[in-house]
DNA sequence: TCGCCGATGTTCT
DNA sequence: GAACATCGGCGAT
């Protein structure tokens, strides 16, 4: 079924775990999320619309990819309310499909390595700036929610980031062993 | 297994 | 000039 996108980050974040995202058939199951938006100091669009982050104040359901530290690309899910700059940073994904095309742009056969980390995974799925703006439910993205009607989901302090580590706006399938870093517990 | 470091676009001070 | 939603390679443990 397809992915509905009218919720806020959060939310949106915790759905997406399970669901399975492929871009020109290459992919997998999403196990990894973080939610950002307008009102949170570690977010791109807390300054503001800017020339970088102009698609995380449009249309939810879209893609705002954006280069982090000078060399690597990062995809969000821009997320309700629309135009308030909320989305979700899409970090690691177990592979399922299109493996061998992941392990030759990546340069590695290590598949729990392919799409661990919001930069990896965007290199194993050929993501750039090219695709800022499109819409996920479109070619070359496709985007099906879970169908697994229970998941163990557990949420934790997000990943590089200074301001606002009181927000747990990590989510990640719990015992996947294709996230980026283990999950810590924020502030009980 | 851990931690430091370099590469370097975009934004902010 | 510095910070940053990162990653891979290197040398030290």
């Amino acid at each position: 079924m397809r992915f509905d996108f009218s919720a806020t980050a959060p939310e949106v974040a915790q759905r997406l775990i399970g669901a399975t995202l492929t871009v020109d058939g290459v992919g997998g199951v999403i196990v990894e999320t973080e939610a950002y938006d307008q009102s949170d100091p570690a977010s791109h669009s807390y300054a503001g619309k800017t020339a970088r982050n102009a698609s995380m104040f449009g249309p939810p359901g879209r893609a705002y990819v954006y280069r982090s530290y000078g060399l690597h690309w990062c995809l969000n899910a821009v997320c309700m309310p629309a135009g308030h700059g909320a989305g979700v940073l899409i970090r690691a994904l177990e592979p399922t499909v299109g493996i061998e095309t992941m392990q030759h742009r990546r340069r590695i056969q290590e598949v729990r390595l392919l799409c661990a980390g919001p930069g990896r995974l965007c290199q194993a799925l050929g993501v750039d700036r090219s695709h800022d703006g499109s819409r996920l439910d479109r070619k070359p993205f496709r985007l099906v929610a879970s169908s697994t009607r229970e998941l163990l989901v557990t949420n934790g302090v997000r990943i590089g980031i200074s301001h606002s580590r009181e927000l747990s706006w990590r989510f990640a399938l719990a015992g996947s062993r294709f996230l980026s870093r283990p999950m810590t517990a924020g502030a009980s």
